[in-house]
DNA sequence: CTGAAAGCGCTTACAG
DNA sequence: CTGAAAGCGCTTACAG
C-alpha cells in the first residue's frame, strides 16, 4: 500500500494524502475522513527509506560534550560515537565533538559554547552535577541526550550505566570467590559525591549483605587517581587485611599495584575493561572486572538523537540502561 | 557527494558511474579508472536510503528450518531472525521458518523441500552432522547461512556459538569458585558426538587444568534430555560425590533436580539461559550459567543473509561467533 | 482547499 | 561500451 494507491482510491492526489496523513491541515473533512479510513483498513505503513531519502535534504549536527581526555574508558564510546555518526553520514548528517579533561564547570559549559557555535541541531554531554553547568544546560532550545553520567533535569534520554546493578553483580562475583566462607572486603570508590560510585557501593552492599560471613570492613575515596588509590588501598590494607577488595571505580592499576606490594593474598574484583584491567586479567591478577558496554553507550546517543531529529519522535524509553557485563580471563 | 557529482566531474552519465562503483562491468578501463579515483577522493558514500527504496522493488524470501520445537533455548533465536524480518518488511522482504523437532536428517530434508516449494531465495539452517543433509545441502545453488550449528561445508558464513571459548570461560568460573583449595569436578554433556559439546569439554578441560588442585573425576552423556538428565547425574553424584558440576549441553532442569535430591553440598554451572536455568539463579542454585547471545544468533543470520542478496556482498567474515556471557543472579 | 510537477539519490531496462 | 529516461515512495514548493 501506497500513497498513490490511497489517491487513486481515494479519487484525489498524492499530495493531498501527505496532507492528511502527516497533519498538515487545510484539507475538506470528509475528503480528510475518507483518506484516513482506506489507509487504517489497508494497514498503510510509510515506506521508510522513501521519508528518509527525502530527510538527507537537510543537514542536521548533533554537538557532542565529552570528558574523555586522560581517561581510556571512553575510547570505546568515542568509537561508537563516531562508528554510528559515520553510518548517518550519507543522509547529511554530521557530528561535531569536543572533548575536554578533567571535571572542572568552567571548562564544560566552554566547551558547550564551542559546540553551539557550530550550529548544532541537539547536544550529547556527560555533564556535571553542578548548579551552573544545569543552569547552562536548561537555557538551550535544543534536545539533550545525557550519556554515561545523569543529572536530575529534563531531557530527551539517558544513556549509561545502572550504577545499583553493576555494583550488585560485583557482589554476586565476591560471593562466588568466598563461598559460605565469607571473609573481610574492603571497596575503593572515586568519590562519594559521585552518584554512580556512591550507587555501586549501596548495589554492592546489598548483595553481599545476604551472606551474614562477608563483612564489608572499609569503603574508601581515591578520587579516580592511580596515585591517590595506591595510597589509600596501601592504607586500607595495612589496618584491616582483607581477603578482597572491590574496585568500584577509576584508579585501578594504582591500587592493584598497592596489593602486589603489599604481598598478601587478596582477591580483587574492579569495573570496566582498560589495558591495565585487561592485562590483570590474563596474569590472573584480578578475578572479574565488571563492565558496561561502552561503546554502545556511544552507538546508543547517537542514535536516539538521529532518530529524533529526523522523525521528531522521542526515544521508547527516557532511561537507556547498557548491560552490566561479567569479563573474566576467556572474555572476548 | 552524489553519483549525479561524480558524474559531472568525471563527465560521463549516472548509468555508467553506477556500472563502475557497482562492478556490473563493460566499462573503458581509463575511465573506470578515473570514476573510482573521484569516488576515493571524496570519500564517496552510497545513500543508504536511496538504495533501500529501489531494492524495495524486487521481492526476496529466505527459508528458515529449525529444530526448535520443544526446546525453549531457540524462543531468543527466532525472536532474533522474526525483529530483523521485520525491519526489512518495507522493503520488499519476507521469510519462511519452518520448525522442526528433535535431530532426524529426513525431517531435516523434507523441512528444506517444503521451504524450497516456496522458492526462496537464501536458506539458513542449523545442519545437522549427516551425509544425507550434507548432501541435500550440496545440491542447493542458493546462498546458505548455517546458524548455531556448523558442519564442514561450504557456506556463506557460520553464525554460532565459539563452544571452546564457551567451555573456557565456564573453567575460569569454576575456578573462581574453588580457588587454590580447588576439588573434584563432574561434566554432563548431551552427546560426544556433538562436536559443539566437545569442544566445550576441551575449552573447560584446559581451563580448569591450569588449577592442579581441580581434577575433573567424571565426564557423563545426557542426550539433551531431562529424565535421562537426572540419572546420569544421580549416578555421578553418588559415585564421585564431586564439588562442583558443569553442565555443558541441555538437560539442565533433570540434572539440577538430581544435585538437589542428593543433598550434598555441590556447586552448579550451566550453560544458556532458559526459564529453569533463571529461576536457578534467582533462588541461588546454581552459581552462574554462560550464554551465547541466541537473540543475536538470530538477527545475524538474517542480516547476513538480507545484505548478500540485495548487494551481492559476502559478510565480512564467514565464521562469525557470537559472545560468550558469564551470568550470574544480578545479570539482566 | 486541491492538484500537477519536480526532486531526493540511486538502479534498471532500453536504445544506440 | 555509453547515455537518456523512467521509476522506487515520499515531500515540497508552486499555481490555481
Amino acid at each position: 500500500m501506497t500513497i498513490k494507491e490511497i489517491a487513486a482510491l481515494a479519487g484525489t492526489s498524492r499530495g493531498t494524502v501527505d496532507r492528511v496523513l502527516n497533519g498538515r491541515g487545510n484539507v475538506n473533512s470528509e475528503l480528510a475522513d475518507r483518506i484516513i479510513s482506506i489507509a487504517t483498513q489497508n494497514n498503510y505503513q510509510p515506506n521508510q527509506h522513501a521519508q528518509a531519502l527525502i530527510k538527507s535534504r537537510k543537514h542536521m549536527t548533533i554537538g557532542v560534550v565529552i570528558n574523555s581526555l586522560g581517561n581510556e574508558f571512553f575510547d570505546d564510546v568515542l568509537r561508537g560515537i563516531h562508528d554510528r555518526a559515520q553510518k548517518y553520514l550519507s543522509s547529511g548528517f554530521s557530528i561535531i565533538v569536543k572533548e575536554i579533561k578533567g571535571y572542572d564547570g568552567n571548562e564544560q559549559i566552554s566547551a558547550i559554547d564551542m559546540v553551539l557555535e557550530h550550529d548544532v541541531d541537539a547536544l550529547a554531554i556527560m555533564p556535571l552535577d553542578l548548579p551552573e553547568v544545569r543552569e547552562k544546560l536548561k537555557s538551550l532550545k535544543i534536545p539533550i541526550v545525557m550519556f554515561n553520567t545523569d543529572i536530575q533535569m529534563d531531557k530527551l534520554a539517558f544513556v549509561g550505566c545502572d550504577y545499583y546493578n553493576s555494583g550488585g553483580l560485583s557482589g554476586d562475583i565476591a560471593k562466588l570467590i568466598m563461598g559460605s566462607r565469607g571473609g573481610k572486603i574492603g571497596i575503593v570508590i572515586g568519590s562519594f559525591m559521585m552518584q554512580g560510585h556512591k550507587l555501586r557501593i549501596s548495589g554492592f552492599t546489598d548483595s553481599v549483605n545476604t551472606n551474614e560471613n562477608m563483612n564489608i570492613v572499609a569503603c574508601v575515596e581515591n578520587a579516580d587517581d592511580d596515585s591517590r588509590s595506591y595510597e589509600v588501598t596501601k592504607e586500607l590494607i595495612s589496618e584491616h587485611h582483607p581477603d578482597l577488595i572491590y574496585f568500584g571505580a577509576a584508579g585501578v592499576k594504582g591500587g592493584v599495584e598497592a596489593v602486589l606490594d603489599s604481598n598478601e593474598n587478596i582477591q580483587i574484583i574492579t569495573v570496566d575493561e582498560t589495558t591495565p584491567t585487561r592485562e590483570y586479567l590474563d596474569k590472573g591478577v584480578i578475578s572479574a572486572t565488571v563492565t558496561q558496554q561502552p561503546y554502545i553507550q556511544g552507538v546508543l546517543t547517537i542514535k536516539i538523537l538521529y532518530n529524533y531529529l529526523s522523525s521528531k519522535k522521542p526515544p521508547r524509553e527516557r532511561y537507556n540502561y547498557t548491560e552490566n557485563q561479567v569479563k573474566l580471563r576467556n572474555s572476548k
